[in-house]
DNA sequence: GTGAAAGCGCTAACAT
DNA sequence: ATGTTAGCGCTTTCAC
């Protein structure tokens, strides 16, 4: 007798203070004169349920401001909703054009982004993979920090859908979406040796980071060309962080080489900014007495004074194109690993055009 | 008898592939041989376990790489150790920086950011705060699109702990970090009035988005200060968005204005830049035949071409501020909700310099 | 088409 | 000091 057609669910508890209490299914359920399962075919499989039964649902709804919770959701069904997008800084402008693409292309998903800067900090990255890893995410974006991928590996092995950015994995099995760096290295030196240079310092980030070692390589490799036909030098100058202000502190050590480069390529367009703030406060004309190439080919690279010549990546579309490369590993059945790589490109600007000062002409 | 010293747990389940199955609290207990409860006081009560049976749980963790879930933590708990942050756009570096403030205060609390681009879409936003607060969010920073801000006060009313970041509450009760957008505004069109600019545009976005307006309203405030001595013009151009294109695109529209202005204020960096950009193209000397000011004073205004004018407004901090507010408000028993509101600062630089074309000079 | 009930992984109150 | 147990809010069988 008790069991009609109507469920005998208790009232929603009250005395609670409205901002502490939180509207359940339950209630919903109560208020509808349903049971809690018809509510959430309502929620989740809307077909299934009569016309009139699913309007009383939705008002009830509507009445109570009812918000469903992911946490429960999640602790059911396995899904978070969440991608985990490590960086090494947000306020790189670099980073944030990535994100964009990545965001463009998981919104519409309904993922919402765990925006995390690790400031190339070791420590940082593995406090926040373990946070992500607790939270569930349903997929990791990452530019890792260390060169050493296994803290990663161990995650993609748990099931964690991940995606490198910016950094290929070795002989790791991870997709990856990356821009060919050596090749990038290469085309900034190579610029700078055909324009007669050949003497030029190359401020980078730390060589732990693949980018930069492999910026370096690529330097190399341009050196090792440019050779063929006269004596050349290439030093490197090692910054902690590839931002204005380690570009800025990296002038004093430009400029104390002996014998002085004629020419500075940048790890990135931050440093190179940083080094032309300085340069212009020292009264070092560029290009004139020190030509510069940046990297990144950041927005207002084109605007700086004088105009950087910079090294352009594809960032909104390396965003894109791994938050893609993550839907197709966490959605599709048999996923295969795939790596996406694009191709760095220069751009000549005045920061390293060929000397202008008359009587100061290199070639 | 059942009941010994000894819980008699079930083994964990077998059978699934190691990508697929999370280890839980339940097989760290098995393999320790103690109770789900002794795991859960190792994990959130160390003081109350004996030290040896401490090890053997912590050992059993580290052998199966238990990794907590915080959806079920939050079920219990109903905390979520995240904090929204919902702004008009990441990749503008202004919001990047303030994100960085914020990050760097929460992120040693163990909150985790999910950041939101709205794009100043009131749609966008809509459906961001409605996967936040499913989310269940213990926080939410936010920079709204609109000017209306019942649906955020809402989501405030309902207990989410709210901070406006770069926007205050008008009459609502809401925590807010601010600049003084008003003196900005007047900041940057007095000085071009002080210059003796007596007609000037204004490349402003939406009069919706409150900073917009705010600034606006300065700079009509300037001009009543100015016409005082003389006759002056303040025209409005705007445009859709705070970027660098739309910033390209106004150019258009500025130089067609008849009288042609002398100088023009811009609502932000971005814009100015996609300004001087067209500018410089168009053959149009800055600040000779067109001043120009921008808004925000990011990293690279100073090394501009020319040097950008700028109002200064301390974002870092704009964003360690909100995100402490937030704490306080979060945590803070009985909370009195406060805003914070920082003076911007005028920066002079050669993009309105006087102008220093022989005979070309305005005062 | 709808209801009842089990259980996701964890915590906290209570029992021993 | 440790074990047992009742849920947190939801989805998902399986009955009816």
């Amino acid at each position: 007798m008790a069991t009609s057609g109507r469920p005998q669910l208790p009232p929603p508890q009250a005395g609670l203070t409205s901002a502490n209490r939180r509207v359940t299914i339950r209630e919903v359920a109560y208020l509808a004169q349903v049971s809690l399962g018809t509510v959430s075919n309502v929620l989740n499989n809307p077909g299934v349920v009569a016309e009139p039964t699913r309007r009383r649902v939705l008002d009830a709804i509507e009445e109570t401001g009812f918000v469903r919770s992911t946490a429960a959701h999640q602790l059911r069904v396995g899904k978070s909703r969440t991608v985990g997008v490590v960086l090494l800084d947000i306020s790189n402008p670099f980073f944030a054009e990535m994100v964009r693409g990545a965001e463009g292309v998981l919104r519409d998903k309904g993922y919402v982004l765990m925006v995390c800067s690790t400031d190339e900090s070791v420590e940082r990255e593995r406090r926040y993979l373990r946070v992500l890893e607790e939270h569930r995410v349903d997929g990791l974006l990452i530019t890792p920090v260390e060169h050493d991928l296994c803290e990663i590996a161990r995650l993609a092995a748990r099931g964690v859908p991940t995606v490198l950015l910016d950094r290929d994995s070795g002989e790791r099995e991870l997709c990856s979406a990356t821009v060919d760096d050596v090749r990038g290295g290469e085309l900034a030196a190579g610029h700078l040796f055909e324009l007669g240079h050949d003497n030029i310092a190359f401020v980078n980030g730390p060589s732990s980071i693949r980018q930069c070692a492999d910026r370096h390589e690529g330097a190399v490799r341009a050196q090792r060309r440019a050779r063929r036909r006269r004596p050349t030098t290439l030093r490197e100058i090692m910054v902690n962080a590839l931002s204005v202000e380690q570009g800025e502190k990296a002038v004093g050590a430009l400029l104390s080489l002996t014998p002085r480069p004629s020419a500075v390529m940048c790890a990135n367009d931050l440093i190179a900014l940083g080094i032309l703030k300085r340069l212009t406060e020292a009264g070092v004309a560029v290009p004139q007495d020190m030509a510069v190439v940046g990297y990144d080919d950041v927005s207002f690279a084109s605007m700086l004074s004088p105009p950087l010549t910079s090294v352009r990546q594809p960032k909104y579309e390396l965003g894109a194109i791994a938050a893609e490369l993550l839907l197709e590993e966490a959605l599709g059945a048999n996923h295969k690993h795939r790596s996406v790589r694009f191709e760095p490109e220069l751009v000549v600007r005045a920061s390293s055009g060929p000397s202008v000062r008359p009587g100061a002409s290199r070639r």
